[in-house]
DNA sequence: TATTGTTATACTCTATAACTATA
DNA sequence: TATAGTTATAGAGTATAACAATA
């Protein structure tokens, strides 16, 4: 069987995350931690109720992450101003000055890799990978709706 | 920032893999022991060495996804016929016939994303993907190949 | 000697449940 | 009463290292 487009796009992930995994390794970086630093980066100093909502897993995951990522240096806790049994995640100035790097790294990949395509196929690319995201963002959507409906 | 190539290329992973997770939710099925019925699927019976190789895993891993596959009825450990170290894995018939009505889920996925996308952007967006999964593969092995080269 | 798969050990991600402090 | 975060406990994926059986 030849490949679908569903192949292709599946292959590009995997390699993506491969790559991501190598470029950690050795570090006490991972994939998760660094969600939750992107996370941050993106929402400024947040709690971590925050996070947790956030990147859709439990409070107790959070903890963990945040643990990690105190340890090594890439984060602080400290206490919401208002709220006293909340905490607040901030990075770390080298954790901020590294993140805005992998941001920039991140955007100079994607213009390497639109540069592999012909400058006409550019267009009907990028609409075409929207319609697909949307398409598939209704169908797993439905599928969670449904699942919720059946378990009830 | 508007969102780039990569991260609608991001996102449809995401949603895959978010799918995957809710189908296989109150079973005793994961993503990476469906990679390995999948696998034995397109192969056919293996020994655990070669699906170590063909996953990327080491052999500890593949001996814990296998005594899971085993207990849930997935797979068949047998001797292999001329190698006495060896063992080889089998899909049972129920997980052959799973695997095969996954595969044509997983084919009609692809048809229903593509009928997403104009007609007429279809090729190019195929064109796209392929040269866009072919740039980002050479990038990742090139630094592999130099990430390997670091650490002699 | 080299290879196949297992046992031993450890780390990470993840979840639920019970609990503490606070709202 | 409800919420934020922690401790306790547990399952799953993953790795390396040591080991047994076999090649």
């Amino acid at each position: 069987m030849t490949p679908t487009i569903l192949d292709h796009l599946l292959l590009v992930s995997e390699l993506f995350q491969r790559d991501m995994a190598r470029a950690f390794a050795g570090t006490t970086l991972t994939a998760s931690r660094v969600r939750v630093l992107w996370l941050l980066q993106h929402r400024g100093p947040s709690t971590q109720r925050e996070l947790a909502q956030e990147l859709d897993v439990s409070a107790r995951n959070v903890s963990g992450l945040v643990d990690a990522l105190e340890a090594s240096g890439h984060v602080l806790r400290s206490p919401h101003p208002t709220d006293r049994r909340a905490t607040v995640v901030t990075l770390t100035d080298a954790a901020a000055e590294q993140m805005a790097a992998m941001q920039s790294d991140h955007a100079q990949l994607s213009v390497t890799l639109l540069d592999a395509v012909a400058p006409q196929d550019r267009e009907p690319l990028e609409r075409g990978i929207v319609a697909i995201a949307a398409r598939l963002a209704e169908l797993v959507e439905a599928a969670e709706r449904a699942g919720a409906e059946a378990a009830r």
